[in-house]
This record gives structure tokens, sequence and C-alpha cells, in this order.
DNA sequence: GCGACAG
DNA sequence: ATCTTGTCGC
């Protein structure tokens, strides 16, 4: 019984056979999302440990995915750790978390180092339904997360704001679910949103601490040592 | 109306 | 994401 309909531009891109599969995993997207909480959680008050994961991928399709964890203020590599795995479904818009959150939770369990907050390379609320892979990791992890991601999924901005301020506001269906940011000389944006436990002006506030190039240390250092990885192995 | 579309 | 050369800029 598969009462739940996906939007059509999101639907043709899944194999005909599978689309009640995918009914389900949104169904389970929206059971998660109600359990996202969008309010900064005390801890973040103490932050000493920040992680940065991401996931690369082998010739044949299997995946690494790997998590850095820096020490804070000074963003120095403390720890590093990545877990091999092959993916479940191909990359369908809105459902990455389906195909890397697995192998991330993976590695998460081998850190010695639990960090205090972690920084995934997708988005946080800045989806259709709220629930990025930065979402879908919180609350599987219980822990704040931050999204950062190189493209708009959904959403639009006001390219006039963003250049004033370095950041403007991103909008969906009248509510503001992240924000494009651009840092240093890079006028190409990256588009931050709250994964969990804390509000979009937190996040964008605590990523600007983290950045010195285009992208947030967690994220450059995680796709580093993952793709080295990968390329090590193969 | 046409096309957009995290990694 | 990944496949890839030369090339522009700090």
């Amino acid at each position: 019984m598969v009462c739940i309909e996906l939007e059509p531009w999101i639907e043709k891109q899944i194999p005909p056979n599978l689309v009640d599969h995918f009914k389900n995993l949104r169904k389970d997207q929206l059971a998660l999302q109600k359990r996202v909480i969008i309010e900064d959680h005390p801890s973040l008050s103490r932050i000493s440990l920040v992680a940065g994961c991401d996931v690369s991928y082998f010739s044949n399709g299997d995946a690494c995915a790997g998590i850095a964890v820096l020490e804070i203020p000074s963003l120095t590599q403390v720890e590093y750790v990545f877990y091999i795995y092959t993916p479940k479904i191909d990359y369908v818009p809105t459902f990455l978390a389906y195909r890397e959150a697995p192998g991330i939770v993976e590695a998460y369990k081998k850190l010695q180092n639990k960090p205090d907050l972690i920084v995934v390379d997708g988005n946080g609320i800045l989806h259709p339904h709220k629930l990025g892979i930065a979402s879908h990791l919180g609350i599987i992890l219980n822990k704040p997360t931050i999204g950062v991601a190189k493209r708009l999924l959904i959403g639009s901005f006001d390219e006039q704001i963003l250049l004033e301020n370095k950041f403007s506001p991103v909008m969906y269906k009248n509510q503001e679910i992240g924000a494009a940011v651009v840092t240093n000389q890079s006028y190409k944006p990256i588009y931050i949103s709250p994964g969990n436990l804390l509000s979009i002006q937190t996040a964008r506030s605590l990523i600007s601490r983290y950045t010195r190039q285009r992208l947030p240390e967690p994220i450059r250092l995680a796709d580093k040592l993952t793709r080295d990885t990968v390329k090590d192995l193969e």
C-alpha cells in the first residue's frame, strides 16, 4: 500500500520497477522530518571538535565514505576514518541520503573522537521536504549538523542582496530554508542550511568561522582524504 | 510554455 | 559523483 505521490520531475528519473520503493523511502523521509529541530542546541556553546564528511566513488561503483575531525579553532586534523561499501541505490535528486548516509554512519562508528558538530557535503532543510542528507544524518546520529552544497537543489534567492551582503536567504514556497553565501574571492556561492539542532543564522555563523577558501575546511579535508583513499586503493 | 534538478 | 588538457591567476 503506497499512498504517496512523487514529484513528476523526480519520478521520471527512477526506473519504473523501483518507483514503489522510492515512494516508501519518501514516506520514511516524512517521518524523519518530524524529528528535525531547527533550534540551537546548548552544546554548540562549547565546540572543540568539528567533523566534515564526504563520499567518493571507485570506478566499479563502490563508495568510500570518509569523515575528518578537526580541532577548533586551529582547524587542524585530529582524525580520519573511512568505510567502503556498495550503495543500495543510484543517485536520484532528493534521495541522496539513501545512497550516502549508510556509509557515513558506519564510518562514524569507527571514530575515536566524536565531534560536537558535523558539516555535511549536501543539503540540510534546503530540500523539497526539509530532509536533505545533513538533516537525515543529524536525526540518525542525534547530533548538530550543517549542510553545505555547491549547487542549488531547489528554491531561489536575490542576486543583488547576495553581492551586497555576501549572503542572501534561500526561499522556497514562501519559507526561508537556507542561505546562499559568497566567500572570499569566489563569485560562486555555496548554499548553507541547518541539518539538525541549530538555526539558519547559527549555521551561517559557524560555517564562516571554518571557511578559508570557497568551501569550509571540514568539507575540503574530507573531500581530499576520501578522494586520496580511492586513488590509493584502485 | 520550457527547463531547472545536492552528490 | 566521475571522465580529463591545457590554461588562467595568485
